[in-house]
DNA sequence: TTGGATATGATATAACATATCATCCTTTCG
DNA sequence: CGAAAGGATGATATGTTATATCATATCCAA
């Protein structure tokens, strides 16, 4: 586990701390292996890179309990338009979680997850106000394609 | 089948034929079920709803390849989030069709299809503009919960 | 130490989606 | 007209994501 993964864990330990859970070694090893992935993982795909990476096999049941976990937490986002799971790309940081905004190369099937400018919610919001829907996760994914794959294909 | 349905009916011939598609038969059954549900429906929902309506059963395959084809003449819509699908609400309007926003009621499951205004699309854009992604489909999908059940929750 | 709460395991099944090959129907053109 | 070609649909199998339910294990407090 590299330096930098296991100050992630540290911090995500204190988080779950402060909610008065915690983080068991299995939902650590789940998310240690998104912290590890460049690309988000269907719940199926951690199972098997849990096997590989942890010498141990845990039932898709599990997981998904665990991811559930993890996203309750604010530790990992699911991203709905693919089915597929992420770790937070901010759990180091301590300022208060933003409204995540994730653009997902359709290309690679890498995704970043970027905070989104306040005033653009605000619009967003402003612009449905008049049919009286009042908004929920304000989680956005965009999809697209990434700036290395936009350099490939030239 | 409605006089405002026969009409949307029409509108959509004529929009496969400027394609130089056609919508035939069975197609047409399919964009009708869509047309006159108020929710959005599963391919597995339109089976069903085919079956009842046109005592005809329809294999799930060929509901998805009808379903890919009324997409791509734009008069059906996939939400991503959900795994459903409807018709779009704006197939008698002759402007073009703008980037379409889903308002989805995670209580009721009614969805409402509202265009987005331009300049927040192009907000958003600017805003992910330093990270050198290009927006693709840009259809927004947000969740929360419509007037009526609101109003009931109270 | 024991009883309740929380966490995990095991099994089954639901729900959504695609791959592939076969058959049918319509259009076209000799 | 009749055969060839292309498009549309059917049939079958399987892949992928997710949930329901009951059993077992682990932890912690009384
Ligand atoms: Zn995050
Ligand atoms: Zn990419
Ligand atoms: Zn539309
Ligand atoms: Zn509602």
């Amino acid at each position: 586990m590299s330096a930098d993964i296991d100050q992630i864990i540290k911090r995500s330990q204190e988080v779950c701390a402060s909610t008065g859970n915690k983080l068991t070694e299995k939902r650590k090893n789940v998310l240690t292996v998104l912290l590890a992935s460049t690309i988000p993982l269907s719940a199926y795909d951690i199972v098997d890179k849990y096997k590989a990476q942890f010498q141990e096999s845990l039932p898709v049941m599990s997981v998904y309990r665990m991811l559930d976990f993890l996203i309750q937490e604010k530790l990992v986002h699911k991203l709905e338009t693919a089915g597929q799971y992420m770790s937070c790309a901010h759990i180091t940081c301590n300022h208060q979680h933003e409204t995540p905004q994730f653009l997902i190369c359709d290309r690679c099937g890498s995704v970043k997850e970027i905070g989104i400018k306040k005033h653009i919610i605000e619009d967003l919001e402003r612009s449905i106000q008049s049919t009286g829907f009042a908004l929920a996760h304000q989680q956005l994914e965009l999809h697209g394609v990434c700036k290395q794959c936009q350099a490939i294909s030239k």
